[in-house]
DNA sequence: CAGTCGTGGCT
DNA sequence: TAGCCAAGACT
């Protein structure tokens, strides 16, 4: 069990491992509050090597807050596709507005004001702090916990109200004065790195004032909680071609993809074909008859609780019938070709599809007659 | 405060 | 294959 006085041996040691660990990332060069800012929301939930991915293509595009500011949301959401918790981007874009103007355009200094921010959490707001500003205030997150339940051995679920509050209150003993920039970075990197959901024990500048690894059993710590149930559901999709184009519909501003455009669909009901959904669904949601011209393909993705299995049709107007549709779950739609329908945002499953159709011998006909 | 909000990779 | 993530915020 580590003592009080202790703490500066051991954040010492994690200074010391975290100097000759640390990983090359493009925002540690020069810790622009913007490009702190901009990673620490990108990386919530997200794994490190597809963060520091979009983050380098966001700052081609965007190279500070005032260009976030005045970009079309359709533009950072378009940025944003494929990584998943879109409302992170829609709080940067309002962030940056705020930003520009009640801060003058710059990336404000104070905690409450950090805080304060769209999409900025206790989390967050101490990351910026100390990361940018290298002011001396914590930041907790998951590896942290983790780190913590291990040391100090914490024999139930990390956020329990009283176990958070320890571990704050020690990460904040801890944390030496001036130094918060590398101390949290390094707590967070030696979660990330070492004390991993697989600890790397052997190698841990910590191990012998660990208190679970006294007694044999880091790998169970933290307690883990209840996992929520994923839920596997079929659902029907078609790809409804007239006069060479391709219908979508723009989803509603709450819920899921937010927002986005999309291919009309649903889940398959019981006692019903994927053939008999997809009719069903246009109808309900366009009032457009349609006719199956040919199956695609089936795609298998996930989100949040759910695993999907996606049936994917061509599908044209069964009869004479205006391109016309009558908005039932949408608030606006179009009928784009296919080099338009690259340039909208779509959810990855919908992405993956008209990934596949790329290859698709068949697609080419049915967009000649226009 | 428990539920909601994505995704691709890893084992 | 199917589960389980990976630097949380918001309601």
């Amino acid at each position: 069990m580590i003592t009080p006085d202790q703490y500066q041996t051991v954040s010492n040691l994690l200074l010391i491992w975290f100097e000759a660990n640390k990983r090359p990332l493009p925002w540690r060069e020069h810790y622009t509050p913007y490009h702190v800012w901009v990673s620490e929301i990108m990386l919530q939930q997200t794994q490190m090597e597809r963060g520091v991915a979009y983050f380098t293509r966001w700052m081609q595009e965007l190279p500070d807050v005032s260009s976030v500011a005045n970009a079309h949301e359709d533009f950072l959401l378009k940025l944003w596709e494929g990584l998943g918790y879109y409302s992170r981007v829609r709080n940067l874009h309002k962030a940056a507005k705020v930003i520009a103007t009640e801060h003058g355009g710059i990336f404000p200094e104070d905690y409450a004001a950090i805080r304060a921010l769209p999409g900025i959490g206790d989390y967050t707001a101490g990351a910026i702090a100390s990361i940018a500003f290298n002011q001396d205030v914590i930041c907790v997150d998951a590896n942290v916990e983790r780190v913590f339940a291990r040391l100090f051995d914490i024999d139930t679920p990390v956020k329990q109200k009283h176990n958070m509050e320890f571990i704050r209150k020690t990460v904040t003993a801890m944390l030496p004065a001036g130094h918060a920039r590398e101390f949290n970075q390094a707590l967070m990197e030696f979660g990330a790195l070492l004390c991993s959901k697989k600890p790397k024990c052997h190698l841990c500048p910590l191990n012998l004032f660990c208190e679970a690894y006294h007694l044999g059993i880091p790998h169970e710590r933290p307690v883990p909680v209840a996992k929520k149930e994923i839920k596997n559901i079929t659902v029907a999709t078609g790809f409804l071609v007239h006069n060479g184009k391709v219908y979508i519909q723009k989803r509603p501003e709450t819920g899921v993809w937010a927002g986005f455009w999309e291919l009309p669909g649903g889940s398959v009901e019981k006692d019903e074909t994927p053939e008999e959904a997809v009719i069903r669904e246009f109808m309900e949601e366009t009032e457009f008859p349609v006719r199956i011209h040919d199956k695609i393909t089936i795609v298998k993705h996930g989100y949040t609780t759910y695993r999907v299995t996606m049936h994917c049709y061509f599908l044209t107007l069964a009869q004479e019938h205006s391109p016309e549709p009558v908005l039932h779950a949408a608030t606006a739609y179009r009928w784009v070709t296919m080099d338009e329908l690259d340039e909208v945002t779509l959810p990855a499953g919908h992405r993956k599809l008209l990934d596949h159709l790329q290859t698709d011998l068949r697609l080419a006909p049915l967009l000649e007659n226009s």
